[in-house]
DNA sequence: GACAAACTTAGGTTGGTCATAAAAATATGT
DNA sequence: ACATATTTTTATGACCAACCTAAGTTTGTC
């Protein structure tokens, strides 16, 4: 075996990332085309000329096709407390966090263009997905509460009050994209959403989980 | 048309009732057996002697057949504040229902027989139509927020906030039913959880939403 | 007897799963 | 070194169950 097989990933992984790119490039042409729902995976694979299995062998839902960055999604809230600096508790964190997202105007944060909006709004199947991965998100935060303060219970309301923070601003964001602002405009107005949501939840969660110095 | 008939509805009224509680009889009795995933419709309507589309018109989603009292549970929230007397907050007014119910071990609150809890945990289609009903509750609770408050934002983010906790209580009810405790166990227990999820939230919430006097 | 509502029958679409064939990587024999 | 056999990975066609549409049929009501 060669050292150029092993780093490179040979023929075997070369024609599995292009299938892969592909099927993917394909079936968010046609979402966007034709709306979520109405776009069956026969079409997608027809589309890759892939067979129908194909497709959902590398996306084993179909939703998956539709939302990327998944893993960074689900661990973001989980990553900035485990990150965070000796004195600053969970909830500075993630707050001083969120001011960062919003002057990149994050992805993460619901930032996506019109149209893409559109295809999860109008598809029941994606935004039940999407709400799969806030509560997912909320676990992996409530297990990293957990880890580091011992009381699990506590650490789930913490996670649920935090993550239904993000949650509703992820939300308000989508529904002003929906209404056709654009992307400064949504930063804009969202940070001052997000300054008026922390505030409800300081007296709550401001001194919990401060990291030890 | 005679009052008696319009108020007791009459023969059809009634042959109605007793097919729809044929179907969920035999419904539940077969999920229970036999679990939820590893029942068909078709298996409920040959159960209840009736064709596959009378089971999908009385229970448009599968999920349905197994979960009663959705209504209910989705308004309960936003009834229980729209009914608060003058001078109690939305915060308050939500824990002392949430404290009473816990007394009347009240499946609301998710005190459920051990097999039920079972069911729903083994099956991911109906706890993901649990969460529809947290999330509908919430929706339910921002509405009644925001119709008294003026406040969209702010309502919503309120909801978010009393949803989560009463969504964790739950799920620690059920985690404990599957964990083999009996119904005063966990309503013991329930009661430590829920002050001190409360009083996470009561400084946050606490002055929130108070009806006027 | 006429009307309306509940039920049945039948067909078709979709997302997802299963056993199997094809292809690529690895091991083996000459 | 080269051809062949074995094993693992990837793709395929056939299939299942949920759900919808649109007719026909029975049953209760006026």
């Amino acid at each position: 075996m060669t050292t150029t097989q092993a780093v490179t990933g040979g023929l075997r992984e070369l024609k599995k990332q292009q299938t892969r790119q592909a099927i993917s490039d394909h079936a968010t042409r046609l979402f966007i085309e034709r709306g979520f729902d109405k776009v069956t995976i026969a079409d997608v694979a027809a589309a890759a000329q892939v067979a129908k299995m194909t497709v959902t062998n590398y996306f084993p839902r179909k939703e998956d096709l539709a939302l990327d960055h998944q893993d960074e999604f689900v661990a973001s809230l989980a990553r900035t407390v485990a990150a965070r600096p000796a004195g600053e508790s969970a909830f500075g964190a993630l707050r001083a966090a969120y001011r960062g997202a919003i002057a990149r105007q994050d992805p993460v944060l619901g930032f996506s263009g019109p149209t893409f909006a559109r295809m999860i709004a109008d598809s029941p199947a994606l935004t039940a997905r999407l709400r799969d991965f806030h509560d997912l998100r909320e676990q992996a935060l409530a297990g990293e509460l957990a880890r580091e303060t011992g009381d699990v219970v506590r650490a789930r309301v913490a996670a649920a009050l935090l993550a239904a923070v993000h949650r509703t601003l992820f939300e308000e964001t989508l529904r002003r994209t929906l209404d056709g602002r654009t992307n400064p405009e949504i930063a804009a107005a969202l940070a001052v959403s997000t300054e008026e949501a922390f505030a409800v939840l300081e007296p709550a969660l401001g001194d919990y989980a401060v990291r030890e110095v």
